[in-house]
DNA sequence: CCTATGACGCCGG
DNA sequence: GCCGGCGCCATAG
């Protein structure tokens, strides 16, 4: 059992028009570091796998990996596309958008 | 086996 | 509130 899995399957979970955070998932996995999620949602993007990465942010709400899509500016429109708004790389009213893994429970 | 690196985050200055 | 440093864990070389 990988880490990988339970991170892609959490992330599926993840509400279309919201988003949230390295730290959340790491959390709530209870992986120890936010680093293995970016590296799973990293590999995940080469794997083709079909997961709603776009949806992950760091713990500012900046789109910290949207180097890691197609173009620099696909994690943006896929956002957007959700009624999600992105102002210089941010997401507009963090806050208000932000999902918590918790509210599974 | 050891080092470097990264889609991160907390803490202290 | 910004910045630098350090811890964190998995992988690649």
């Amino acid at each position: 059992m990988t880490h990988q899995e339970n991170i892609y399957d959490l992330v599926k979970l993840i509400p279309e028009g919201k988003v949230t955070t390295y730290g959340r998932i790491s959390d709530f996995l209870a992986l120890g570091s936010a680093r293995v999620v970016g590296w799973a949602l990293n590999q995940c993007n080469k794997n083709g796998a079909n997961i709603p990465a776009h949806r992950v942010v760091n713990r500012k709400g900046e789109l910290s990996g949207r180097g890691s899509f197609a173009t620099p500016s696909t994690m943006q429109e896929l956002l957007e596309q959700e009624g999600v708004e992105v102002l210089d790389n941010c997401v507009v009213n963090f806050d208000l958008v932000v999902w918590d893994p918790l509210e599974l429970l």
